[in-house]
DNA sequence: TTGAAAGCGTTACCAG
DNA sequence: CTGGTAACGCTTTCAA
């Protein structure tokens, strides 16, 4: 293979502009649309900007311009590929691309030096605004960035330590509504299974669960709780753990998509005759037409994504205002 | 809501230099962790970059620096919140990131007008590389961008008037496996559900049902064949649709993920008593766990994003080898 | 309507 | 080891 040399470097503004033999700003003016320039030279100068293949600079324009805007918003959710920060990222998406903006996106996998890092690389590269689905316990080492100005969102989690917007939904009130279901169905002994305690959120729905045995009279078991799990498998080796105990659940409440997928796994393969019922926490695509019916605890990841937009806009036209909280409603649906 | 004074501008290298009482040049050493700086500067620095909350500014430091490298790859994938497109940037995320790589992604729709704007703002942006799952018929007007340098890899879908690499995988031959499945299974009259027919890609899966019926000895009925499917709603209609025929399918092909999950859904709500057998183009979570069971042709998602990232690497690396195309084959999941 | 010069925050180059 | 000066590609400012 033989190495080519590199290609010529691209054409500027200065290069266009002694090509139709204008002035440098000149052509800045036919390129950004401002006013001030006779048909007969923008015409020239777009022909010149075809011909050499001119393409505008932002980081360029933006270094200079007042302001300092890059249209650039920064996202750091748990994992791209998982269908909650995908839904997530596009609703984002949606809601500021008609303003321009583009989305710098990336996953934490719940790795809080990862987060430390790739945050200090969304600031490094000035990105506009920041949506975090936070990794870390504490975020206290944004503190100085938002104090200077840097707007950011929570999204899924409550910051600690720091004083900033954030968008989530009532877990522990979901949660209960989703034990209270099995509850009405006359189970007693309901597993929950959940991610890292780490996690406020999973922390949130563990406690809501708590909260829904106790005002049913029911005593929650320490034994029926099985947490830090992330993935499908674990989901269901815990589900079929649990399920081997002398007096196994009769019920399961599956605190997120991936655990609700691996309770039903074990459901299918794993479970001796009389299945456990499974209530999950989202939705999960074809779950409906599942037997047995499985019934969700479901949240509008869209309308997430929408006021944490919102919230962010808001940071970026005005700064100084209180932190907002927002906490979206969930919704049981009953299959 | 009380509008409060911007904050002050973030502090530059000039202002860490003035005040630890050193050149500006030292401070770049310091930031950048350059040799040929005493240790005494050195922690001096620090301690100032800290207390005056100094963050380095990577779109001034790229505009300096020999070889304008953004460290920033631009993906275009249909829809960030479908499962395959997510995966892909997921990834492509993962083989990039001991790099250094950040991803700038985005939703194209299918829409042509899309593309050529979110094109010519990656360009704008600098990005390193761009990866595309292309919404348009032709990409010629990415011809001298790719002359000038611009390395491309599309993905999903082969170029058009466009010599670049790309990653696609064995549409034709997946769906003939899949189609050739039903037929060993007895059935004569399988339908065939396809995305869009401007999408190659949906072309290629459309005549390779066609293939396997004709080398079978059937009859490619084109009244079986309904495209331009882009929802779920969309293809359970259509299926609902195939039904009611005088003389229905028994069998269907869904060729796209999405198209699957509405033949599944016009199976279990609309479909008479001898359901049609389905089988679909991509894996689906929790299909292994529906009755009836589902045969799917499953691609390696996985292996298109590491594949696009080397072939990316490798063009951003050396500039003017020939274009690779580089197809995956296709996996048949029989359940 | 047009252009020359300064400067955005950083790094390259070369002198001390 | 350290620092001045120029320059990256562009926009701002102000003068012509």
């Amino acid at each position: 293979m033989t190495s080519h040399p590199p290609p010529p470097p691209r054409a500027t503004m200065r290069e266009v502009a002694s090509a139709a033999g204008v002035s440098l700003k000149t052509v800045s003016r036919v390129v950004n649309g401002e006013p001030g320039v006779r048909e007969v030279v923008r015409r020239e100068v777009e022909a010149v900007v075809e011909e050499l293949g001119y393409r505008h600079h932002r980081g360029a324009s933006d270094l200079r311009r007042s302001g300092q805007r890059t249209r650039a918003i920064g996202v750091l959710v748990q994992d791209i590929a998982n269908d909650y920060s995908a839904r997530l990222l596009r609703s984002l998406e949606d809601a500021t691309r008609e303003r321009g903006f583009v989305l710098l996106a990336a996953s934490l996998d719940e790795d809080a030096a990862r987060e430390r890092q790739l945050v200090t690389e969304m600031i490094a590269r000035r990105v506009d605004g920041l949506v975090l689905m936070a990794a870390t316990d504490r975020q206290d080492y944004l503190a100085a960035d938002v104090r200077a100005g840097l707007p950011v969102v929570f999204v899924d989690r409550v910051p600690h330590g720091l004083d900033v917007d954030c968008v989530t939904i009532d877990n522990a009130g979901g949660t209960r509504a989703g034990v209270e279901h099995l509850l009405g169905r006359g189970h007693r002994r309901i597993a929950f299974l959940g991610d890292l305690p780490a996690i406020p959120t999973a922390r949130e729905r563990l406690a809501g669960w708590r909260q829904a045995l106790v005002a049913a009279g029911a005593t929650p078991d320490p034994a029926l709780v099985r947490d830090g799990l992330r993935t499908v498998d674990a989901a269901r080796d815990a589900l079929g753990d649990l399920l081997r105990l002398p007096d196994p659940p009769t019920a399961v409440f599956a605190a997120r998509n991936v655990l609700t997928v691996g309770c039903l796994r074990a459901v299918r393969w794993d479970a001796p005759a009389p299945a456990p019922e499974v209530v999950g926490f989202d939705d999960v695509e074809l779950l409906d037409l599942l037997e047995p019916r499985t019934t969700v605890v479901r949240q509008d990841v869209e309308a997430v994504g929408r006021a944490a937009a919102d919230l962010l806009e808001r940071r970026m036209a005005a700064h100084g205002w209180p932190a907002r909280h927002v906490v979206l409603p969930t919704e049981l649906v009953v299959r």
